[in-house]
DNA sequence: TATAGTCAATCAATTGCTTGATTGGAGTCG
DNA sequence: CGACTCCAATCAAGCAATTGATTGACTATA
C-alpha cells in the first residue's frame, strides 16, 4: 500500500539508527530517574535497550555523549510540554496565571520522572558549563513565559501595573521550582489549588 | 601545667578517634560538594583526610556509613545555622520575616557548599527512606519556624489574621528553596532585598 | 557487494573493601 | 624504673568485582 521508498521515508521518518539512538537515550533517561547519575552504568543502559555495550558505544562513543543525548531529550520534552500553554484569549491573564499554578498538580503527577532527572542535571550544572548554559535557557524561557503573562495582565486590566512583570516572574519561577521539588520528593504535599488562588490574589491585588 | 589525666579529658574533649571521624566526614563533605555523589570515591576521601583507605574503613566500615556520617553532619550544620534567628522582640514579626528573606543573600553566599550538598542529598531521598525522613524533619522545621513567625505577626498586628499561617509558611518554604537553587546554581540572580519587601507586602497586606 | 549495524570476547583501569603486619601509647607487674 | 602486655590506630599490599571502552568478526539490508 504505502510507498516505502527510502527517499520518501527519509524526509519525515526516522532512520533505524535514529530509532536506536532514541531507545538508548530513553533507557538512560529511565535509569537516571531511578538511580541518579550516581548509579548510571552504560552496561545497564545497553541491557535496558536490549543491545550490546559495543552497540551503545557505536552510537554514543563515550558515556558523556550519552548523557548529552539525555539532556537534549529532556530539553525537547520540556519545550513540547510547556509550549501549548501560551495564548488563551478566553481567560484573563490573571486567570491563566492561576491555571498555570493549579495545573502543576497534574504536571508533577504526569512528569515526576522529568522533574527528578532535571534535578539530577541541575546538580551537574555546577561542574559542567554547557549544562549550566542549557539550564539558563530553560529558566529564562519560564521567566519570559510568566513575564509575558503578567504583561498581558497589565493590558487586559486583570493585573495592576504596579506589579513588576520581570521581578514577579522571577519570584514565581523560584516558587514553582520549590513546589515541584516539595511535591516530587514528598517533602510536603502542596495544595496547588489553594496556592494558585493565593498567588492570584497576591499578583492581581486582593479581591473582595 | 594542665592535668592531662585521661579521665578528665574524656568528659569534655573529643577522643583521637572522634577527631579522625570528623576529618573524614569533612573531607567527604567537601568532595561531595565538588563532584557530587556521582564522583565520590572512598580513596579520594581518605587521601583528602591524609589517611590510608584501610583507616577510613576502620572508622566507617563501608561507604554508606561514611555517607550517613556526612548527612548527620549537615543536619547539625543546618540546625546550628538556623537556630539563632528565632525570637527577636525588637522587630515586628512582619519585619523579621522580611529580614529572614533579605538575609538569604548572605546565607547563600556563606553556605553555598551546604546548599549544594543538601541538593545532592535530596536527590538521594528518592531512593533512601532514612534520608527522606531526615529531610522531612528539616523541612518541617523550616515550615514550623516560618509558621510561628506568621502567628507572631497575627499577635503583634503586623500580619492580618486572614493570612493562613501554615499554608503561607508552606509556600514560603517552597519559594525560599527555589530562590536558593537559583542563586547557588546561578540560574538567576535574585534580588533578595526587593523580594523580601515584596513578600512582606503580600503577607502583611499592601502598605501605601 | 558495500556498508551500517551488531555482538562475543576481552582489556586496562578503577573501586570498594580486606588482610596481615607494624606502631605507639597506656597500663601492669617484678 | 624497666621489661612486658595489650590494644586502638595505622599502613602497604593486594583481591575480586565492576566499569568504560575496544577489537575483530559476523549479519542484514539497501
Amino acid at each position: 500500500m504505502l510507498d516505502e521508498c527510502s527517499c520518501l521515508k527519509a524526509a519525515s521518518q526516522e532512520s533505524r539508527g535514529d530509532k536506536r539512538r532514541r531507545e538508548l537515550v530513553s533507557a538512560a533517561y529511565r535509569l537516571i530517574e531511578e538511580k541518579g547519575f550516581e548509579g548510571l552504568r552504560v552496561r545497564d543502559v545497553a541491557a535496558a535497550a536490549g543491545v550490546n555495550i559495543a552497540t551503545l558505544h557505536y552510537y554514543f562513543p563515550d558515556k558523556e555523549d550519552l548523557i548529552r543525548g539525555v539532556i537534549e531529550h529532556i530539553v525537547q520534552e520540556f519545550i513540547s510540554d510547556n509550549a501549548p500553554i501560551v495564548h488563551n484569549t478566553q481567560m484573563s491573564a490573571a486567570d491563566q496565571l492561576q491555571a498555570v499554578i493549579a495545573n502543576l498538580e497534574n504536571r508533577v503527577r504526569d512528569h515526576a520522572g522529568m522533574c527528578v532527572v532535571l534535578n539530577e542535571i541541575t546538580s551537574r550544572a555546577h561542574r559542567d558549563a554547557s549544562i549550566h548554559e542549557t539550564l539558563l535557557e530553560m529558566e529564562a524561557g519560564w521567566r519570559a513565559h510568566l513575564s509575558a503573562l503578567i504583561a498581558a495582565g497589565h493590558a487586559d486590566g486583570s493585573i495592576p501595573p504596579s506589579t513588576d512583570a520581570a521581578g514577579t516572574a522571577s519570584i514565581l519561577t523560584a516558587m514553582i521550582r520549590g513546589l515541584i521539588i516539595q511535591a516530587v520528593y514528598r517533602l510536603d504535599k502542596p495544595d496547588f489549588q489553594t496556592i494558585a488562588k493565593l498567588v492570584r490574589d497576591w499578583i492581581g491585588g486582593m479581591r473582595k
